[in-house]
DNA sequence: GGGTCTATTTTGGTAGGACCAAACTAAGTA
DNA sequence: TACTTAGTTTGGTCCTACCAAAATAGACCC
């Protein structure tokens, strides 16, 4: 009845103007992190849109990223990083993962990635990184008896290694990468022998690093994750070869 | 009236069965590629859910780029690649860029990424990748004159770095950099003098690679992108020292 | 017959109202 | 003060209605 249908014409889509006004919002700080979103039915008098626009914005929000909607629960703001940005890629790469060479894609880039930073560990790394290295590498020796400390402390080494470039988006790709791959690692059988193995290589990519060698440290890295790989892959008969994309017949 | 509410305790939202529906059947081809969403009608019907749900459920497509949704169009089919995960994270990228050291760590990430391709390349190169290369350089010089083919063409010629590993994951981080990094890129003044230039740096970059010699390839790249950069910063005052994150003033 | 203009039907976008159940608050009680 | 409970938000879902733009069908002309 009382329908008056504003320009619209070049408007596009009415929340797309809630996204953007709340998007600067948060960015702002104006709307503080970790806090609740303000009512749906607040914004939709704020905003003067219906409720259907209201949600439509923030279920744009929260699926960008921006938003922490739990089912039942107030929207939380969240201030986006580095974090943020793998954490919406996450979705999508799931399906990525399901095709074939999809896990050898993602893992290829991994090593391809670490090599780079062992390499440049061994080239300009601080004293303080190499201390944290070791340390690393103490728990990670500690660890060997129970195999899932091993794991932390394992991925916790590799952590460290993406720190050392002190650019943040270094450490975001790590945790991507082991929340991304976990699944296939999971299935994973541990042991402590195998725990052994695996700390013996990060203590041979340490030793590359304070002998300031990038060649023996780059080969001690591409060494042990393509051991990893040849673990996982001999035990699951995951799909992939060497180079050969491998043709899965549906 | 007739509300019902099913079980609802377990379940969640309601959309979200839709998701994972549509989801599956987007991946498993069913809902082809390329081609038009049922209408939002016809999906109400098919899943006894309300206009409001499906709708949410497209919405939360859309934004996982499952779905290319124009404002007034009938939604369309993307089947997610690598491509889709970059274009995802597009949006959240934008804000990132807008803080401080945000473009520099960008850059950065790539600096590292492409000394990594171009070390690879030298030591790896297969003869149609050096052809390819040699072909993008010619493209490249030819396009001197004219700096948006100039443009063109050294984006090409830095794609060609980004697929000697064959694996599609570098290609999409490739039109990822190229596509965030474009609107600073864009405000930098082009020149045939500039141009020549980094032609010359691609020119460098290629003939260590073909002379096999990795530490002059990752030198020369360096070099080049680094040489971009300060005169990016020198001619627009970017934020961001080499180190310091900097104190933007607002 | 093929191409162009027009009337009709579809379809996405938005509004507004209603209801439920879970979450939240506050009052009241032990 | 701590716990219970009644009342009040608030998010989730459904429904109906309407508009305008898009898609389609049909009439029309060349």
């Amino acid at each position: 009845m009382t329908q008056v249908t504003p320009p619209l014409g070049i408007e596009g889509r009415a929340a797309d103007s809630v996204v953007a006004t709340l998007e600067a919002r948060i960015v702002s700080g104006e709307l503080r992190d970790r806090h609740p979103l303000p009512a749906e039915r607040d914004l939709m008098e704020e905003f003067g849109a219906s409720r259907t626009v209201i949600r439509e914005a923030i279920l744009a929000l929260s699926n960008r990223g921006l938003i922490e909607s739990k089912p039942r629960f107030r929207p939380i703001v969240r201030k986006p990083d580095y974090q943020t940005v793998l954490h919406a890629a996450g979705n999508i790469v799931q399906h990525l993962l399901t095709e074939p060479g999809g896990v050898k894609n993602l893992y290829d880039s991994r090593v391809f990635i670490e090599r780079a930073l062992v390499r440049e560990a061994a080239l300009s790394a601080r004293k303080q990184d190499i201390d944290d290295l070791k340390q690393a590498l103490a728990a990670n020796k500690a660890a060997i008896p129970d195999s899932l400390a091993f794991y932390r402390t394992d991925v916790a080494f590799h952590g460290v290694l993406y720190g050392i470039p002190r650019n943040p988006i270094f450490p975001a790709i790590h945790t991507g990468y082991t929340s991304w791959l976990a699944p296939q690692w999971d299935k994973m059988l541990r042991s402590p022998e195998r725990n052994t193995v695996n700390y013996s290589a990060h203590a041979a990519i340490l030793a590359a690093i304070i002998d300031r060698d990038p060649v023996a440290a780059e080969d001690a890295l591409q060494n042990h994750l393509r051991a990893a790989w040849e673990y996982v892959r001999v035990t699951f008969e995951v799909e992939g070869d060497d180079l050969a994309p491998d043709t899965a017949p549906e």
